[in-house]
DNA sequence: TATATACATAGAAATATATCTATATGTTGC
DNA sequence: GCAACATATAGATATATTTCTATGTATATA
């Protein structure tokens, strides 16, 4: 899989998406969940989410009402790899 | 050294510095030089210069009139390198 | 010393992003 | 089907970022 290193990197330049990346560290957790962390409203919790999955950061699955999110940690790990290589003292 | 993370993501999350870094990988180079290569005016240019150094991802030198920048890759690994390792698998 | 060159800084305007309120959608349980 | 709940979407507003023009500063040179 080929991820979108730009998008990827705009993602994590936001310290609440980091934030949130850290909550889903150990697991998976539902919206309202990742809410409770934040002083923000849900709407804006909504859209860093999107933000997330749409860089595939994030992927999540449905659960009756709820829907939960968890790492996609291949896409850290291979962003990081892939931009670090690129600037490495060969 | 201990670098700040999030203003390391907050530069590059703007494609135009990623190339400016692009253009610094084999050798420092000046502001002139990195000019030519953007349809920018010089003061935007030092504008993302200035972001660049801000995150110490790269650093400068002056030789007469001119600056010339290079990259201190050795912040580039160790951002990389650190959040990768927060989110990898153990 | 006056002029040209290289770059930085200040401040304005354009654009993008984050956050909010209001509301829509989908699911569960009565 | 209806009410309650969880989340998403729409659209407005606030804020941040990018880019520009104008100008300042430092260095080199005639």
């Amino acid at each position: 899989m080929q991820y979108d290193i730009n998008k990827f990197f705009k993602a994590i330049s936001d310290p609440n998406r980091v934030k949130i990346m850290e909550l889903l560290k150990d697991g998976e957790l539902n919206v309202s969940e990742i809410c409770k962390h934040f002083d923000m409203k849900q709407p804006s919790i909504s859209h860093h989410l999107n933000i997330l999955k749409n860089a595939e950061i994030v992927k999540d699955r449905k659960v009756g009402k709820e829907v939960y999110y968890y790492l996609n940690k291949i896409c850290i790990t291979n962003c990081c790899g892939t931009f670090q290589n690129r600037f490495a003292e060969e």
